[in-house]
DNA sequence: GCGACTTTGTGCGTGTGTTCACGAGCGGTA
DNA sequence: TACCGCTCGTGAACACACGCACAAAGTCGC
């Protein structure tokens, strides 16, 4: 998608706190279309939009028009004032009184996370992980198509996985840009993830989202999200040992 | 985030009353036995043992004897202050001029995380990504054995992996106290996910890792940790569409 | 034995994130 | 029309986390 609207440009965009609602936009911040205005959202804010997003596309299915930002808190697991400062940070437009418009919301929602354009998705290691998630559901429903998979294996490159090839790690040069991947999804051995990650990266992906138990170094501009399982287990290992005194239910996202 | 992270996660376990920590007693200088230092470790903090942990391992297994914060740091992808700050926390003993000793530091990380027992783990859910995750050698590397699998599906039931048999859910509150299960990992759809999750409270279950795209309601005192690859999917997205603009300064690794 | 060098441990300023509490706006109702 | 209750948006206080920079504490070389 070419850069939105109005980006706000570094001046406007550094003062933290926004003085009060735009004052300089008395004409329609009203039209249905997004009202593009894009102030910097908060790392931990955007981690549970996703969240809300799921619960609102939920209800969207079932009929529902309006919801309180109690009840969407309720439903998503947050404090109901952090969704309003949440929304509030994507230029929500709830109605005192009413709520939120579900159908309204859903779309700036999706529209703020960038997920009204589709986005192509590299796999690299097609083992056991590997192929799990190649298979997930989840990963396809909100328009992550996996365009590519990767491989070193032999046995495996040339095999098909949801009508998608297996290619040999080798063409991910060659093929990623040719298919416009923008995100890349690394589910190799440790010893492996760096080499791919280069590979990736000098591709042109910048997004990665990293399975192998290791730290990847990228070049600034580029973003790694890790998933360690090991790392999650040792955490509830922790809370066990400490569990005899009092702990309380948290959750994760991000990291 | 997951995880997080950061995820960071929200609030400890913050309860107000926690009596624990001795307000006024400056204690003893320095008691050479194993100063069981209980004070409260930050979330964050132990987020990054574990990271500390596995490179810790290896930096053992090539025989390195003493490793300074800053090369630690630097493999683990964290700013060394940080790092020393982390270890601080958790009672380190570094020698100033030389570094800290990796064994010891090793069993002293081990032991804050609980790693100094095995810990028995249910994983319900034996479906694509529960397969995957039962044959995952990560998961049973550092001592946490997969005791005990439950699935719903009965073309399933009685076939084993990895040398343990799937057995029916309805097991779960039997089965898990037998063996001794501390840990609960969920990998079932996510309109199962809420009704195991009671299951394996009800079996006593405090710990839980969650993959099912659901948010988990448990009782005070049960942890539970998400992971979540359509969240991490869609903060990538949410970059890749602000990527398009210039610098994008944050590399953000790990919540 | 002594000085210089190395590295830890931590006090402190800063920034980010969370929560409370309350004013403001909107729909419904008489 | 005027009131009333409901719910949003947000200012401000609080808690946590991060990273700098420096003193303390130890080792190494001579």
């Amino acid at each position: 998608m070419t850069v939105d609207g109005g980006v706000p440009r570094p001046g406007t965009a550094g003062s933290p706190a926004t003085p009060d609602a735009a004052p300089g936009t008395p004409a329609g911040p009203t039209p249905a279309a997004p009202a593009r205005r894009l102030a910097r959202v908060p790392g931990a804010t955007v981690a549970r939009l996703a969240v809300y997003l799921r619960v609102l596309t939920e209800m969207l299915a079932q009929g529902v028009r309006t919801v309180s930002s109690d009840v969407l808190a309720a439903a998503a697991g947050v404090n109901a004032a952090k969704l309003r400062k949440d929304l509030s940070h994507i230029g929500s437009s709830g109605v005192r009184g009413v709520g939120y418009d579900v159908s309204r919301l859903t779309a700036q929602v999706e529209s703020v996370l960038g997920l009204t354009r589709s986005h192509a998705v590299a796999l690299v290691g097609v083992g056991n992980l590997g192929h799990a998630l190649a298979g997930y559901g989840g990963f396809a429903a909100r328009g992550f198509g996996v365009t590519a998979l990767f491989d070193v294996d032999p046995a495996l490159v040339g095999t098909a996985i949801g009508g998608v090839e297996v290619l040999d790690v080798a063409e991910i040069p060659r093929v990623c840009p040719e298919r416009g991947v923008t995100i890349g999804v690394v589910a190799t051995p440790a010893v492996a993830a760096q080499q791919v990650c280069d590979a990736l990266v000098g591709a042109g992906v910048r997004s990665i989202l990293n399975f192998a138990p290791t730290v990847l170094s990228v070049p600034e501009g580029v973003e790694v999200r890790k998933v360690d399982l090991a790392v999650e287990m040792q955490i509830l290992a922790f809370h066990v040992s400490r569990g005899l005194d009092g702990a309380s239910e948290t959750e994760k996202v991000f990291g």
